[in-house]
DNA sequence: ACCGAACTGTTTATATGTAAACAGGTTTGC
DNA sequence: GCAAACCTGTTTACATATAAACAGTTCGGT
């Protein structure tokens, strides 16, 4: 797919000139797909919520949050979007000056925080940006393939514990 | 799965207090899984290469891709992995002073770029780390499964240019 | 031969992510 | 009742990602 430049007539003393076996950047080393698939989801949306709305995806990720739980705090946003919390804190003034969001006192100093009806109607208008990018990728998979996709996933997911235990 | 503080039992005025249809952030949005996956498995690696040999994992995946073409220059290496150009500059920078590559003469001011012996058993030490973290991955799946994920992964690459092209 | 375009790799500025330190208020335990 | 531990959210410092500007070199056309 990709030119590579020629291998040197005249090959150097001592280095390697032959290619090793390596599967990892290969097309069949699924950790790289993985990466590259999520790269290409998380920067069109970027792209097109920051130039339609002036808002990052993680202002956006928050608003959701608010939008399917609202009354969260911001520790709660922070553990259900498994999302720093300082990134959360730094979303959340971004969409309280906006007036997207409000706040109500909560237990220990904690906030409730609610979508006003600006920020409902910018939900709205922010969503179907995000669910046009699964409909996208997802268009050349048949139901059946999307249906043991999202099985497969879900085995995957069961991983990530082992994963992040892996490296204590 | 996760806990979320309760309701306000006295809702604010004109505030969203009722959750929206949303599905951006449940377990069935395709986008979400793909990028805890993928986080979760750069993260491991990261941290991994980190703690054994001092190297990120730019400067791993630029090791990788020198083991399987020999020769490329740093801009060869920039397009077959995705990666940013600076970012590569720098990775290599970083294994020539680790005498793990080396340079010879390429056109237009370019250099080649080889596996030095001592980069070759970096390379051979390296690998593991990222195959295992493919195999934790995996290690619920059938071999059918891991078939079927391949072929599926397969047909959603085919729509990573839509997904860039959509936010020209 | 020369000027401009293209291409090498580096540097810079900007944005973003991560983790730890932090201040304030609340609970806990002696 | 008071000190220690805890939990809120914020700030800070640091590492990393991205994109544009940059200097040097080579190529192409006139």
């Amino acid at each position: 797919m990709l030119e590579e430049t020629p291998p040197t007539t005249a090959p150097p003393d001592g280095l390697v000139t032959q290619p090793l076996d390596d599967v990892v950047d290969s097309d069949a080393f699924i950790p790289r797909l993985l990466a590259l698939l999520s790269n290409a989801l998380v920067w069109r949306e970027s792209m097109l919520l920051r130039r339609e709305f002036s808002l990052g995806t993680n202002d956006w990720r928050v608003l959701s949050a608010l939008g399917v739980r609202p009354g969260s705090s911001a520790t709660d946003v922070s553990e259900f979007l498994v999302m720093n919390k300082a990134v959360v804190s730094k979303a959340v003034n971004v969409l309280i000056s906006r007036h997207l969001i409000a706040s109500t006192e909560g237990p220990r100093g904690s906030r409730h925080l609610f979508l006003t009806p600006a920020g409902a109607e910018m939900h709205d208008r922010m969503l179907p940006i995000s669910l046009a990018g699964e409909d996208i990728l997802l268009s050349q998979l048949s139901p059946a393939e999307v249906i043991e996709l999202k099985a497969i996933l879900g085995k995957l997911m069961t991983q990530i514990p082992r994963l992040a235990n892996e490296a204590t």
